[in-house]
DNA sequence: TTCATACTTCGACCGTAGCCGAAGCATCTA
DNA sequence: TAGATGCTTCGGCTACGGTCGAAGTATGAA
């Protein structure tokens, strides 16, 4: 016993369903407000206080100050995929009714904002079968062509490379059980949609809805076999 | 709030430092029975089976009865998956001393009876970089010169098809933040490394022990760049 | 300066869940 | 049949951690 880290620290950390709802709601990508948060897990500020603070010593957010307010977010991407491979764990659990919210979800929604669900497997799919991506032993590479087609689409590139974070990045969605697109790259695919307007957000959770011509658009844009 | 699956069920589950170590002690992929992990989460019989009945019946384990023994392993691949993600955040937090123990996991181990750690990651490159293996979008594949290369390993083809798991799986190596090869054939790798006598469990930890010979072996079937 | 807003600290309360001793089944051995 | 051994159930103890009200510290607005 007591090898390799300590698991139980960081589980008993996700394991308190204010902190959970906290995590979940920072899923998106945003950060929030620490009384936000408070709102959205359900508990008074004092103590959703108290739990961010333990969330930043955990090393599962980082915060920044700006005025008299607090924004908080998750600390890194890992943080979001080590999340999404509970929610796969949970989602076997048995009495998993799923209602019709929950069928939006797993449709199309925002993970760490970057599109996830089947919508996002599925693009990620055609880029990869159109040879725009190359899954490589670390991360996706985007290839040559690849970065002729998303040029094309509307992001850009050169923007994204001149940030410190990686351009690509797998992640694996809960509700499909396959890859789909994370990293910058990612995240600027989904920017791009909304600045066309294919897609929209919805305040109350993190489902996207795709509207008649988004969607067409989309399968047009994202063909795959 | 309340969206998707509910993290914090699972996680409470894995976050009592009992159960964590159970779960831990069933990473190295063999099924133990319930006085065995009582012994190894520390704590008596009776406690130790209240909460094997909560890993079961929260779908993280199965059992299988044997007389009067019962026999505990994880469910499936994607617990030990998502263990390995949470070990990842986990081994980011301060306070995390190093200690010797932990060097030898951390070049190598065993992760659900396959090869993990610099080892495995390195075993990973080599065999991509040659063209024996291709990261595909779902899991990794093994090309028809890979097919080749194994059964040259001495791992027998046939009987993995036959069998109903997943040949290849990917999974993300704690310490290494790399992908590593799982699956039946990651097994079926290192079972033959053990054939071969190139490695020794430890048996106090998920370690494993590379001889003099197995090392010198292992770096000329595993070259990388 | 004065008031409002955002967040934190303190203290007390309470519920839950982990823990073990004792006793109870179930299964194998002699 | 009697006696181990492996696992489970029960009951009671304990402690830890989440919760909120009240009061305290920052920052910004009037």
């Amino acid at each position: 016993m007591k090898e390799g880290p300590d698991i139980s620290r960081v589980a008993t950390l996700i394991g308190d369903p204010a902190r959970a709802n906290i995590l979940t709601a920072l899923m998106t990508g945003v950060a929030l407000t620490a009384t936000e948060l408070a709102v959205e897990a359900g508990v008074t500020p004092q103590t959703a206080s108290g739990h961010l603070a333990k969330l930043v010593d955990g090393g599962l957010l980082q915060v920044r100050k700006q005025g008299r307010h607090k924004y908080f977010a998750l600390a890194h991407g890992d943080v979001a995929v080590a999340l999404e491979s509970l929610m796969g764990l949970a989602s076997d659990m048995r009495r998993t009714r799923t209602g019709p919210k929950d069928l939006a979800l797993r449709r199309a929604r925002v993970c760490y904002n970057h599109l996830a669900g089947q919508m996002g497997v599925k693009m990620f799919a055609s880029l990869t079968q159109r040879g725009f991506l190359r899954d490589d032993v670390d991360a996706p590479v985007l290839t040559d062509t690849g970065r002729a087609f998303v040029t094309e689409f509307g992001v850009d590139l050169a923007a994204l490379d001149a940030m410190r974070a990686p351009l690509c990045r797998s992640c694996l969605d809960w509700s499909e059980r396959r890859t789909h697109l994370a990293g910058s790259l990612g995240r600027a695919m989904l920017a791009r949609m909304e600045e066309r307007r294919w897609v929209q957000r919805d305040n109350q959770s993190r489902a996207l809805i795709f509207n008649a011509q988004g969607t067409t658009a989309f399968e047009g844009a994202f063909p795959v076999e």
